[in-house]
DNA sequence: TTATGTTAGTACGATATCGTATTAAGTAGA
DNA sequence: TCTACTTAATACGATATCGTACTAACATAA
């Protein structure tokens, strides 16, 4: 690879950094106390899968250690938010699940959060934003191959 | 904002979210044990400022609290990658400069992140990358400029 | 100068993250 | 059905994050 491109792709992550910490504080500000912007992400993880999911499972999409997704799950459930049931597959396993007072909270703050970047310059933002979806949705997914192969 | 926007802008925070935390990984696979890709950023940003920077300024530019800054800045020091020195301007203040180990951290950890990033399988879309690399500079301009507004 | 208010940094405590080791359950071969 | 191996989740401990409260230094006005 080219020493330009090798720096693009440095600047690159760290545009996608800042961007990704201020998205995260922008809806950690209308999420209650104990709850991150990983949580929101739990919870709309699961309101498109029913049926629940493994801590396992969650971990990998996530991609934290499992024990990390333990704690994010106990809070979840101490709060209401989620519930855990046994996995009728596997006796050492449980299914994470989010309840209705989870997917309150959801809509909830996808609404407030909306509401908020509307009040940014919505015309600029959203033309810059849907001009890079494409191009970002491509290079996470080529990640996403990457990491799959690595572990 | 449209129903459709909106959704588009939280799809665009996601996907930058999943690509952060990618770069945040490759980054620390190749740096010593306590040190995270946050370090590596503190470090790349007083590269650039040979005069220093207060801990106050750095809390800012990375958008963490000031007590948050205090333990990285204590952590550097303590690995001896940056040295802080009294601020001749503030006797309440200080500055935070880089070291040359730290220096040499820098460019270890980049190199070989570099090298990682460019024998990826299956290969970087460095094409992709280049074209979503102004409106991301753009839309991180601002994000910043609505945060200089609220706080 | 004193009184009042502001700012830089940190001590401290509550909680979060995550690596290592453990337990319980599943699986496969002899 | 043993035995050995693998896997899901967690207990535990070290360290990190960050909110609150504090101290010391600065600024401003009277």
């Amino acid at each position: 690879m080219e020493d330009d491109s090798i720096h693009n792709v440095f600047r690159f992550f760290t545009e996608v950094g800042i961007i990704a910490q201020f998205s995260a504080r922008l809806i950690e500000k209308n999420l209650p106390e104990r709850i991150t912007h990983l949580h929101f992400g739990l919870l709309g993880h699961m309101s498109r899968r029913p049926d629940g999911e493994t801590p396992q499972q969650l971990a990998y999409a996530f991609q934290v250690p499992k024990t990390s997704m333990t704690h994010m799950i106990r809070v979840l459930e101490a709060e209401g938010y989620i519930e855990i049931v046994p996995n009728p597959e596997d006796a050492r396993s449980k299914l994470a699940k989010i309840t209705p007072k989870g997917g309150e909270l959801l809509m909830q703050a996808y609404a407030k959060s909306a509401q908020d970047a509307a009040t940014m310059d919505p015309p600029l933002l959203v033309a810059q934003i849907e001009q890079c979806l494409e191009p970002l949705a491509q290079i996470r997914a080529q990640l996403d191959a990457a990491r799959d192969k690595s572990g």
